[in-house]
Parts: structure tokens; sequence; C-alpha cells
DNA sequence: AGCTCGACCTGCACGC
DNA sequence: TGCGTGCAGGTCGAGC
């Protein structure tokens, strides 16, 4: 999309869970997109015109670029109905054309994905940006940065993880992995990570585990359960390198554990851990 | 201020 | 086949 102009928005189903503002077409119709960027799950297309389009994907949404033949550059097995090939399913609810007859159509069963629209300026002090904590591959994330802002927190580990205002970026499958991959329980209360010898080294490694997860999952493409593929349409693979989300009842994969994995339940989101493994 | 819950919406897998 | 239940990748506002 970057450097391309847009000449049609079609906007088929506004009414997503925060409706579309009713100008984005006319906003972005004759627009040249100049930058494509992301802050947390948000996605950001900032036009020549100084306008920012503010995107999530909810749980359900997806971009797929369609060429001018009206297929995905790979086509998955979601792409089998002539329907959704066209861009016309009926889960398909915004339909960006591009000057060279490139569409992106993004579609969203549930509807909890969010467009909204502001000036380059007003963006910055949008109310869903303001107060995201930050990236989990800044440097910034760092010991020192987890302890200062856990050490005020009492609810379970897992819970703060998903805290956008700490870390910006993780959800339920990575803090389930990557709380795994630290050997940290997800019950243990995440004030008990404050420093204090042992706790440092606890915190080095959520660090460590956060900047692994992501990047591997990065590397394979992205965790494919339901909607989720890439713009080509390629489903991600990370999926099949899960060592605890969605695997309830099944073995540790810790040589010489022997454990099983477990699922709980924290703030009404699933939690998938090893009892064995994780302290 | 921090915590937990319910709401938002649709589809799917499961058991009966 | 049909129906009810529970669950799903996220986020926000209410109420404690």
């Amino acid at each position: 999309m970057e450097g391309k102009t847009v000449v049609r928005v079609d906007l088929r189903r506004p009414d997503l869970r925060v409706p579309i503002p009713a100008d984005l077409a006319t906003r972005l119709e004759g627009a040249r997109i100049v930058r494509l960027d992301r802050r947390a799950k948000y996605l950001l297309a900032e036009t020549d015109r100084g306008d920012v389009v503010l995107m999530h994907l909810g749980m359900s949404g997806r971009f797929t670029v369609l060429r001018p033949n009206g297929l995905p550059t790979r086509a998955g097995r979601f792409y089998h109905s002539n329907a959704a090939a066209a861009g016309t399913g009926p889960h398909d609810h915004v339909v960006i054309t591009l000057q060279d007859g490139t569409r992106i159509v993004y579609a969203d069963p549930r509807r909890f994905g969010l467009f909204d629209l502001a000036h380059a300026e007003e963006m910055e002090r949008h109310r869903l940006l303001t107060g995201l904590g930050i990236e989990p591959l800044d440097h910034a994330l760092t010991p020192e940065y987890l302890a200062q802002r856990l050490k005020s927190r009492r609810a379970p580990l897992k819970v703060v993880l998903l805290d956008q205002r700490l870390i910006a970026g993780l959800g339920n499958i990575y803090a389930c992995e990557i709380l795994y991959r630290a050997r940290l329980s997800p019950r243990r209360a995440a004030g008990t990570l404050a420093p204090s010898g042992q706790a440092t080294m606890r915190l080095g490694r959520l660090v460590a585990a956060t900047r692994a997860v992501i990047t591997e999952a990065i590397d394979a493409g992205g965790s494919s359960l339901r909607d989720y593929a890439g713009t080509d349409g390629e489903l991600g693979y990370f999926q099949h390198r899960f060592d605890v989300y969605d695997r309830a009842g099944e073995p540790c994969r810790s040589i010489g554990c022997g454990g099983t994995v477990r699922r709980l339940v924290q703030s009404g989101r699933s939690t998938f851990f090893c009892s064995r493994c994780q302290r």
C-alpha cells in the first residue's frame, strides 16, 4: 500500500463493535498512503493529507491483499469460494481499492475489530494509543523496567502480561508461551517479581522469554487457529510450536518433566501451563 | 489505583 | 438433524 493511491473505499458493513467513521471513505479516496506502521496491536496508515487510519483486528479480523485478478498472492484454504475470492463474502466489511487495481479486504466475522481516523497530531493523543506500554522487542524492556512496573501489582503474572499498559502487544497465546519459556507460574502475584536476588533472575528470564517467543512467532508467520492468515492468504506456522497453548491434558515438553499441561481460567481467559516447570 | 467481570458478536465443536 | 452449551486470538467500562 505504501506509495499507492486509494481510489475507492467500500464500507459494506460499517457496524463493527465500534462503528466505522462515516467519513472514512471520503477522506481516504484520492489520498496516497505514505506510511504503514504498527503500535501494539494497532495498525496505522498515514496519508499524504496528514490523516492517519487506525485499525485493529480484534479477535477474528484479517486483511487480505487481492491482486487485480481477484486472488490473494497465495490462495490458502480460506479462499476456495468465489465469493470470498471476490472480496464479497458475508464478513468482508471493508474493501479498499488502489489505483493499480489491488484490493485490500478487511474481513471480520465477530466484528470486534476497529477503524478510526484522525489527523496525525490528533492521532498521537488518541485515547487508544496513550498509555500503551513498551513494545516486547524494544530494548527498553529490561528487568529494571519490569521490576518498577510490577511492584504495585497483586494480580497474577499472566493477567498482568496481558495488560497493554505494561508491555504493549502480548496476547493470550504468547503470554502463556512466554511464561512457560520463563518457567514462571501464571498464578504468581506479579509484585513478587520485584527486585531482590532471585527476583532479578526471574525478571531476566521473563525478558529473554518475551523476546524469544515473539521473535520466533514472527519468523514462523504467526499463529493460525481459525481466522488468522497473512495478507497473502498464507497461514502462520507457530501453532505447531506451542509448548502449552491449547495443549491441556497433553504431556509437558520439558525433558524429564513428565508433567501434564493444565488449563485454568484467569480473569475470564484460558491459561495453559505446566505446574511442575513453572514456579 | 488496581482488580474482576460482563458485554460486545459470530462460528464451531461437542454431547445428547 | 437439531438443539443447547461452552469456547475462541481483544478491549472497554462498570462496580467493587
